[in-house]
DNA sequence: TTGTAGGCGTTATCAA
DNA sequence: TTGATAACGCCTACAA
């Protein structure tokens, strides 16, 4: 197998197809586009995607972008806290069903503390037809720079609906109330929620706390009776869990149950308690969230909040397949990503 | 604050903010890029500064990348497996330290299954700088595709350096070996290893055996003692687990020692064994990888082994950014990207 | 110190 | 059915 006759040392262009095969460049574009309403005889177009094959041609994607003005790219800035498993499979979802809608997803890493009209416009010169991003990292201006680059959707992904563009809702504080909701229907009275100190998760740990807080408010006022909750700062530390731990060990009006934030924090808060010597879930009910495969493995089992189900990516790529259709801008516009269940097992 | 004036509904180019600071688009460009060996006015340059915030203009990636006929990017198509913790440290590390090395590392999650010269023609369109890709994806016409397309450096990351363009070698068998001589060192005879039989994890599993099987084989010869070693093929589920443990617990030359592929195998079969009766580390010791921060929270502790600690992703950015630079395309130019490591704890 | 002009590789319009 | 040809937005000699 001979390489194939390289004219010059760069990239093959439609215009190097078009020699090889001997017709016009017009009628390669044709060809390789399948244009519609263009009549081609089947030897031409042999002919051109022979010579294609031959060249190892591959179109400029730059070119076409700066010709047809758009481009097929939704870019993706994740924060590095979002490469955890379950964020992985909604991302595959995500991909996959957009790349039948004809786009790409592209995740973009790094510059986490890029933010606001710079950051957009960083992701402007690309012309993305999407951006999708933590609503955090939106302005009123960097909304504005992005349309003004031609993006046809603006997608935040946030706690709530975003006063700037349409949002992606994820549900922190349902996640909160789930597993609030189903400790205090198993009696529990004295709830605690750790809240993380790292700095990526503690807005999360925020947002779930108030959904903690909400259900105990509702759920209190509806019984009468006296619900409790505390807050629990923690770093992902088995020293400061511990500490808690000792403290509740010998406190009267210690919780009799911990929402843990996630399964990882739930591990250590487990392990906390039981060297403190109290039983799991005896003296104190717990459950984390995320519903990682490994936690069931735990004695305890570890009761979870399950966040992003299987198939919970495909309908939002449609959705946001159809954001871009439409140009929508309205931030009235929103959409539920989350899909909160409890999934009760040995510690609660 | 009132909107810019936008001439048309297109994104603003570089002629428009020309037009409204005065000059000619040349300097705009001039201004905009900082263009060595050219005397610009600091009048000017203000003008043009001032034109360019008040547009929101963004210079249009696309067609910068069409005229200087090479782009900054550095294309990572990254299977699903491994959006795990792990490689997500090392990535942001990578991320950062490439772009300031001026180049963006963009991840392409999805086509898995994508491989072989159809993937290369892909990624080449957009004529990256480089391309990172797992080995077993590349072809010998796929690395041809991308150079032919001015790729500068195709870089493979597999278990041992490519025949076909330079590789990132990950030890998996390292790691493997680390493992078996951690526990042939503590006087463990019969040793067991997990190989997954996920279809994303049963490669990566093969190889570690292989290690395991070769720091066997060495050590046996050495000591002259029979050195056993047992594979076992295992789904993430606790009932085939539970089988395996079983058999074991009433088996005369059942293993006295598991390297359980990665932590998460390692808690499943720490459940399995602990289930059956055996004791870890008494009957049976238990080795894990990838060190994950919870399961060092397992009683007892699993011992495991780190294989990209901090800090190792940035001379591999600085090799790829050479690679790039030199235009590197022997295959004999390989990088070992594993430092791999043992954590001892009171599992083993 | 600034402007003019050509061309990067495509797509798409309009003739032939 | 095919072939010239004109942009797309930007960079960069070269001219002024």
């Amino acid at each position: 197998m001979k390489l194939p006759p390289s004219a010059s040392d760069r990239p093959p262009t439609s215009v190097d197809v078009a020699r090889l095969a001997g017709v016009s460049q017009a009628t390669v574009s044709y060809v390789l586009n399948d244009a519609p309403g263009v009549r081609i005889s089947e030897e031409t177009r042999a002919k051109v995607r022979a010579a294609a094959d031959r060249l190892g041609y591959a179109p400029h994607a730059s070119a076409r972008a700066l010709k047809t003005g758009r481009s097929d790219l939704v870019l993706c800035p994740v924060p590095d806290v979002a490469l955890g498993s379950l964020f992985g499979i909604w991302m595959r979802e995500m991909t996959e069903r957009l790349g039948e809608r004809g786009f790409r997803l592209v995740l973009l890493q790094g510059d986490a503390q890029a933010k606001g009209v710079a950051a957009a416009r960083a992701w402007a010169e690309w012309r993305p037809a999407a951006v999708l991003v933590q609503e955090d990292r939106l302005t009123r201006a960097a909304v504005r720079q992005l349309h003004a680059a031609g993006t046809a959707a603006v997608v935040a992904i946030g706690p709530e609906p975003s006063a700037l563009t349409p949002t992606l809702v994820f549900d922190d504080a349902g996640i909160g109330r789930a597993a609030a909701r189903h400790l205090i229907e198993r009696g529990r009275r004295r709830l605690a929620a750790v809240v993380p100190t790292e700095p990526v998760l503690r807005d999360f740990g925020e947002r779930r706390l108030a959904g903690v807080l909400t259900e105990a408010a509702e759920a209190g006022g509806a019984a009468g009776s006296g619900l409790a909750v505390e807050r629990v700062d923690l770093p992902f530390d088995e020293g400061a869990a511990a500490a808690v731990a000792a403290r509740w060990a010998v406190s009267p009006d210690r919780p009799d149950a911990v929402f843990a934030y996630n399964d990882e924090y739930a591990v250590l808060m487990l392990r906390a308690l039981q060297d403190a010597g109290l039983d799991v879930p005896g003296d104190v009910a717990l459950v984390g969230a995320d519903d990682l495969p490994w936690a069931a493995l735990l004695r305890p089992r570890i009761s979870s909040v399950r966040i992003l189900g299987e198939g919970a990516a495909g309908d939002t790529a449609d959705w946001i397949a159809g954001l871009i259709r439409d140009r929508e801008r309205s931030p009235a516009v929103h959409r539920a990503l989350t899909r909160v269940e409890i999934v009760p097992r040995e510690s609660s």
